[in-house]
RNA sequence: ACGCCAGUAGCUCAGCUGGAUAGAGCAACUGCCUUCUAAGCAGUAGGUCGGGGGUUCGAGUCCCUCCUGGCGUGCCA
């Protein structure tokens, strides 16, 4: 179903063709005066330049062609040459229940649509999920979910960062604090334990302060330098204690993502993708594309139309060890392999700009992808704090997303209790709804390309453009619709009040809101929508008193309204990645 | 040095391919709960859109230049 700007667009292009004009000059846009009108043509100016004509004569003209027009209440030129247009209330009705009745309110799939990667999250195995993380998690679920709305087959990756140096400094502190267990016993032929020798609270332990270790101790890194390298050799023992820290670490971060409603089709990492890597680079070396360059094996990026310079992609160092870049080159390839996708997303810190774009531009060079395949890193900015340095806690330190969670958390249940709408067993589970709300709408609101401030005191104040305020615009409308009854087959009417129509306009936008969310992979664009659709809704709830309403008719229109509007809402917030509890 | 991004109300940010009187939220002030949830609604106040040129009937938006801040720029991830 086409969009209700496009129809009206085609209206009004029709009239400029019919007054001597070419349609090319119809296109109407929404009014930036409310005041005055509800949508806006500005054709007529542009059009003066080529027609020698005044903007007023050819809008008049144009107004002429348009006064019959079912479509539109009120069409009026008024100077310089703005084309002002008011809908007619049957007409908008119309078009509101063809949408109401139509799956995804007739918002159409991209008929480009295909198979879709999306690579977010980067969690690290071994190490805490910290604030830094919060951002790829919310920012790719949504894209993810806005990327299968219009018809994607989607994977979300995690891509977890599991086989650099980290595992060989746990390997080598865990050595030093349990040298008898039989990992480390070279002999060992047995079977290796199923349980692991330690929990996440001791690898959240061991890891950090490994690592702290290992940049004054030099014995102690070179030790961790060689087992990682044994490791990766397949040394059986560092094998078993590798896979004991993959599964306590899969088990910690799959609980902290279910907690932020964010889940992965695949839990695929570098270590994947090792095997792809020496095939690969065999196929670089014969193709004569890898070449050598103060010592290192590289493949030149550099294009002619580059204003910067680009410098090569490093695929191998000096010492012969392989990188970021190689481990992201053979997971391209992997990809291809196993889903043959027509678009892969990175949704990855903005600072990485330019290694994917060498990546990715090496990725061409060397045929891993298709030609048509889509290869778009979302960059997204930093979260500072307050004094608008990346954010720290107020030891300094690297804030957990588990403490954040919670903290918001806490103060939640204090607003739910004290509300007292919400008891019982029930409280736990309204109070994660609207906490994980309240940090999900929170971030995506920003567009992901920028820094934004995070300020907690921000995010438990909930009121205004916050999730909470969106959750509760559809709580009171689904209070209504539960004591009216059914209410799912009602059809939309003719708006009865201003306030009806306004909310039914904002309605219609809809497909333009999403449109440009999944052009331009900004969940933002969907916020910005819901924000003033949830804004005309408490408008319409404030003014129309829905259940006292005698006249029957006028009562099913207002619910057919509100039951639209809910779904609506709903079906953005699902896109966003949070749900709406039942009271609050 | 080069490249990218940003500079809009006291604070945090919108402003879609240039269009009419630059919009929200927070903070401040004022109203509205015996009627469907006041986490709401209505209103007041707050701006030479970083500075300066230019293009245009029209510039926050496009071009040039300068200032300020952030980030990035070959063997970390």
């Amino acid at each position: 179903m086409d969009k209700l700007l496009t129809i009206i667009s085609e209206h009004v292009s029709s009239a400029f063709v019919a007054a001597g004009y070419e349609a090319f000059y119809g296109r109407v846009t929404v009014s930036n005066r409310p005041d005055l009108c509800e949508y806006q043509c500005n054709g007529a100016m542009p059009a003066a330049k080529a027609y020698h004509k005044a903007p007023i004569q050819i809008a008049n003209d144009v107004a002429v062609h348009l006064a019959d027009d079912a479509a539109f209440s009120e069409v009026q030129a008024v100077a310089p040459g703005f084309l002002n247009l008011r809908l007619a209330p049957a007409f908008l009705a119309k078009y509101l229940e063809q949408t109401r009745t139509m799956p995804r309110f007739g918002v159409p799939r991209d008929p480009k649509a295909g198979t879709v990667i999306v690579d977010y999250g980067g969690a690290n195995v071994a190490k805490p999920l910290h604030i830094g993380h919060l951002r790829s998690a919310i920012i790719g679920e949504s894209i993810k979910r806005i990327q299968h709305f219009f018809g994607n087959e989607t994977v979300g990756d995690t891509h977890l960062g599991d086989w650099g140096l980290q595992m060989g400094l746990v390997i080598a502190a865990l050595q030093d604090r349990q040298p008898e267990l039989c990992y480390f016993d070279e002999t060992y032929t047995g079977p290796y334990p199923t349980e692991a020798p330690f929990t996440i609270s001791d690898l959240e332990q061991i890891y950090p302060a490994a690592s702290a270790r290992s940049k004054e101790d030099e014995a102690f890194a070179r030790r961790a330098h060689d087992a990682t390298y044994e490791l990766q050799q397949g040394r059986p023992g560092y094998v078993a204690i590798w896979q004991h820290i993959m599964a306590v670490s899969k088990a910690d971060l799959r609980k902290n993502y279910d907690k932020l409603g964010v889940s992965f089709e695949v839990w695929l990492g570098e270590s994947d993708a090792q095997s792809y890597i020496p095939p690969m680079l065999e196929e670089m070396r014969q193709s004569g594309l890898l070449v050598e360059s103060e010592g290192a094996q590289v493949i030149e990026v550099q294009e002619p139309t580059d204003t910067k310079e680009v410098p090569p992609c490093i695929i191998m160092k000096s010492d012969g060890a392989t990188l970021y870049a190689t481990t992201d080159l053979a997971t391209i390839r992997q990809r291809m392999e196993t889903w043959n996708p027509d678009r892969i997303l990175y949704v990855v810190d903005k600072r990485q700009s330019l290694h994917f774009e060498q990546v990715f531009r090496a990725a061409r060079k060397a045929g891993l992808v298709k030609p048509e395949t889509e290869l778009r890193h979302i960059g997204y900015g930093t979260m500072n704090g307050k004094d608008g340095k990346p954010f720290k806690t107020r030891a300094g330190g690297v804030m957990r997303l588990e403490t954040l969670i919670n903290e918001i958390t806490d103060f939640v249940r204090a607003k739910v209790e004290e509300n007292k709408l919400v008891t019982g067993d029930d409280v736990a589970a309204t109070t994660a709804k609207i906490a994980l709300a309240a940090l999900k709408y929170g971030d995506l609101m920003n567009a992901p390309t920028k820094d934004y401030i995070f300020d907690m005191d921000r995010f438990a104040a909930f009121e205004g453009n916050t999730g909470p305020y969106i959750l509760y615009t559809i709580v009171r409308i689904k209070s209504i619709l539960s004591r009216y009854g059914a209410w799912e087959e009602l059809p939309i009417a003719a708006p009865e009040t201003p306030e009806a129509k306004d909310l039914m306009l904002a309605l219609s936008r809809l497909p333009d809101a999403l449109e440009l969310a999944y052009r331009d992979c900004a969940p933002n664009t969907i916020c910005a929508y819901i924000y003033e659709l949830a804004g005309f809704a408490n408008k319409f709830y404030h003014e129309t008193h829905i259940l006292t309403e005698a006249d029957a008719e006028k009562q099913k229109g207002y619910i057919a309204l509100i039951g639209l509007t809910k779904r609506v809402l709903e079906t953005c917030i699902d896109l966003l990645g949070f749900e709406a509890p039942e009271k609050m």
